[in-house]
DNA sequence: CCTAGTGGGTTGGAAAAGTCAACCCACATC
DNA sequence: GATGTGGGTTGACTTTTCCAACCCACTAGG
């Protein structure tokens, strides 16, 4: 038995593991240099080296040198990685309601108000609260074993 | 210097460990049984085990027997897990742009068309893309160290 | 010149987490 | 009586993670 074939299993294959995510979370905050991160996100250093290397990989961030002697770098997201920033928001929005007891993050829009997502279905425009959805696997080969 | 404290941060700690998200999937798509969730995700059994334990003690799924002799127990989302759904959806789509060539699930709305989320403010009602935010920390004894 | 600090790492060893295969028990089915 | 299913647990093994220390090239201060 294969395990199920998914998008939501190959994203967190490139940004799942333990601080990815927080590494792009302070990218995407306008911090782009390692020893910033490290200390912003408190990962270990050689484990942020180690996560820099794969999300560059995989086309999530791009290393800019900054300077030659010594060779120092920064990081930014690439497209790809500017487009998780919808996810970084509904997880974020997610933890102020249900894992923290005191929102810590505001979030502006350029409207310049404080920012509060609203997922819509691009199809008729109604919010998509979740519980209004089917999932359907589009791969015929495979079979759920429920 | 401590961390910075951010609700991506606070979520990640309840459902960023591996696997957890991806069981959080699969009751999300209405599958509720241990084995067909060992079977869908591929994890391994001790390590579910383990995972659905903690995303219970969090408050994101709940146990619910369905047999006496011998006690059988099936997992379900309680509210807090199913307002998780977005995130997997955001994941979801960003894995079929990004990570993976032919998108292996199609969600459907209830309006009856497959689902494409659109992230909008709630304020001006506009399109969210992620370029046009700004973060602003909100506790005011953490002093970013850019 | 000497010292301290910064940026971006690497290294080594200990501790924690993950993986795998096997086992268990209570029932249901054939 | 044998086989299968559901929901685990256990023990041995491998892989990651963590942490503190180190390194090197440069800059700034005195």
């Amino acid at each position: 038995m294969v395990p199920r074939p998914c998008s939501v299993q190959a994203a967190l294959a490139v940004i799942g593991e333990k601080w990815s995510l927080l590494a792009v979370r302070e990218l995407a905050f306008g911090v782009h240099r390692f020893d910033s991160i490290v200390r912003n996100t408190g990962a270990p250093r050689d484990i942020l080296t180690n996560r820099l290397r794969r999300l560059e990989s995989a086309g999530v961030v791009e290393k800019r040198q900054y300077s030659e002697h010594p060779p120092r770098f920064e990081y930014h997201l690439t497209e790809a990685g500017s487009e998780l920033r919808p996810v970084l928001l509904s997880l974020g929005q997610w933890g102020d309601r249900w894992a923290v007891d005191v929102p810590t993050v505001r979030f502006e829009h350029t409207c310049g108000e404080a920012l509060e997502l609203v997922h819509t279905c691009k199809a008729c425009g109604g919010e998509v609260t979740g519980r209004d959805l089917k999932a359907e696997q589009l791969t015929s080969d495979w079979t759920s074993a429920a």
